[in-house]
RNA sequence: GCAGCUGUAGCUCAGUUGGUUAGAGCGCUAGAUUGUGGAUCUAGAGGUCCCCCGUUCAAGCCGGGGCAGCUGUACCA
């Protein structure tokens, strides 16, 4: 026999998980209209070279892609994010498309990696992209769409931040410590990921990344960049995280200065700067303030594309989760500027900007926030069956209520009548309907409240416990049936 | 991937220096109530003790090797 369970990383989901996200998902298209976006949507699967995941010398996917090959022996992939299909379509319909185009998408996407908390193999994004737009200005924009969409879905002003850093200030500063070159590519990337994991890590410990590296708890070794003391005091200076500056003290104008020191003379490095100074003076004109949008250093993203700005939201109240212990979200959306994506295709190079909703992640942040309402579909009302040979009469009762738009149903089963109201009250079902044969002689059937009825042991006194039960569970006759189920329905 | 920890009923777990037929709580099913869910009482169903090999008169327990899960770490478009 077959093992009645999912594969790790995938998850079902049940009618409060499908109507909360939903809900969220509504909320977060109405914004995204609201700037301009148009919805576009494309299929699962592409051609594992259009996602550019394709290992040419070994003829196969990346690892991490979930593919297989097609019947002419091409390789298709699961797409595992929203934005290569994007650069695809674009490209493919480049001269129809307006430009700047923008453009935003919802959906699922595959990772085949390790699982864990919160991540899954199979999740939602939710993307904003702005194609055709070289301008500062579009990346700024994208960064309060980001700010706007969170306090959409129910995010409090203060307790999220959009962080914002440039890559190209990053690609400045590591020149500026003897890091320039593709020889030191390798070395770079490791720089990077030190730097990314500011938020998770202490100083110290990302001193010994920087430098011969680190042990984790388990006793695992990481390998560090190997840089002298000097170059890896200069690297902590540029994040302004040294001794004593607790890491998210700093101000957007602290940070800037922290760049213009590291940078030094690197062109690329400037440019960058320049490019934050300017996104800073269009948030402050539209009134986005520190609180909302931040200049952050420790921000790096993604190692392969982003060429410009580079943009995370993180949230920053804190929750307690099941065992009592605080609750990390890490960064709920992300994304930067990429202008190569596209030039894959077409040989002329087109700028592009946007960012991605973790939909799932976001969701589990808000049902820790409380904000998750309730799932609205009522609970059914469920006619019980006490005699087999009356099915049709019960069914017409099922039938009349739900021609008055009662979710109604039959109970289906073949249990007795005690099991039939455990049925009912599983089904969470605000009253039943019973017809015995007494009451079908007279034309009535019971409506019995089931939120009221398990109150009736507590009730004080005799007095008190005849009113409850009346009021419980009362004959009614057929004709007053649609009513008088609204009426318990209305009891709240 | 690497490291550490953990695998016993549907769930949470107990299980003596290795000793007969492996337990508890919760949950589930039914009865106590000729036609009434939650509470109480009673009964019942439910197990490849993760798998394989070894040690032993004897293994849930000891040894080796797998597999799976959790945590950390690495990677993360």
């Amino acid at each position: 026999m077959p093992d009645a369970h999912l594969p790790r990383g995938f998850a079902d989901r049940d009618a409060v998980d499908v109507a909360a996200t939903e809900t969220m998902l509504a909320k977060i298209r109405s914004i995204y209209e609201l700037y301009g976006f148009d919805v576009l949507e494309t299929p699962f699967i592409e051609f594992t070279e259009a996602l550019g995941k394709f290992l040419p010398d070994q003829d196969r996917p990346n690892e991490g892609v979930f593919s297989f090959k097609d019947d002419d022996e091409q390789w298709l992939s699961l797409r595992y994010d929203l934005t290569a299909p994007l650069a695809r379509h674009v490209a493919e319909h480049y001269d129809k498309l307006p430009k700047p185009y923008r453009s935003m998408r919802a959906g699922w996407v595959f990772r085949n990696e390790k699982p864990g908390p919160g991540r899954f193999r199979q999740f939602m994004q939710c993307d904003a992209d702005i194609v055709g737009a070289g301008s500062i200005a579009a990346d700024a924009e994208v960064a309060m769409l980001m700010a706007d969409t969170l306090e959409a879905v129910g995010i409090a002003r203060g307790d999220y931040l959009i962080k914002v850093n440039n890559r190209k200030v990053l690609d400045g500063m590591m020149e500026a410590i003897g890091l320039g070159g593709d020889a030191e590519a390798a070395r770079r990337l490791t720089v990077l990921r030190a730097i990314d994991k500011l938020d998770k890590f202490p100083a110290d410990e990302i001193r010994k990344l920087l430098g011969a590296g680190r042990k984790d708890e388990s006793g695992d070794f990481t390998k560090g960049a190997g840089l002298d003391a000097e170059a890896i005091e200069r690297v902590i200076a540029f994040t302004g995280w040294g001794d004593g500056a607790p890491q998210g003290t700093l101000n957007s104008a602290a940070s800037l200065e922290n760049f213009r020191k590291a940078v030094g003379t690197s062109q690329r490095g400037q440019d960058g700067i320049a490019e934050l100074e300017t996104m800073q003076s269009l948030f402050t004109a539209a009134g986005y303030d520190e609180s909302r949008i931040l200049i952050d250093p420790s921000v790096v993203r993604g190692l392969e594309y982003y060429t410009g700005p580079v943009f995370e939201a993180e949230l920053t109240f804190a929750v307690k989760g099941d065992d009592g212990r605080p609750v990390r979200f890490g960064s709920v959306a992300g994304g930067g500027r990429y202008d190569g994506l596209v030039s894959r295709f077409r040989g002329e190079t087109v700028p592009a900007t946007g960012f991605s909703i973790g939909v799932s992640r976001l969701l589990s942040a808000l049902r820790l926030l409380g904000k998750i309402e309730h799932d609205k579909t009522p609970a059914p009302v469920v006619v019980l069956v006490m005699d087999r040979d009356q099915i049709a009469h019960y069914q017409k009762l099922v039938t009349i209520l739900r021609q008055n738009g009662l979710r109604a149903e039959l109970y289906l089963g073949d249990a007795g009548m005690k099991a039939q109201m455990k049925y009912a009250d599983r089904r969470h079902a605000r009253c039943v309907v019973i017809q015995g044969s007494d009451e079908r002689e007279r034309g009535e059937v019971l409506i019995k409240d089931l939120v009221l009825g398990a109150t009736l042991s507590s009730a004080p006194d005799r007095e008190a416990y005849l009113k409850a039960q009346a009021e419980a569970q009362f004959a009614v006759s057929e004709a007053l049936m649609v009513d008088a189920v609204r009426k318990v329905l209305a009891r709240g």
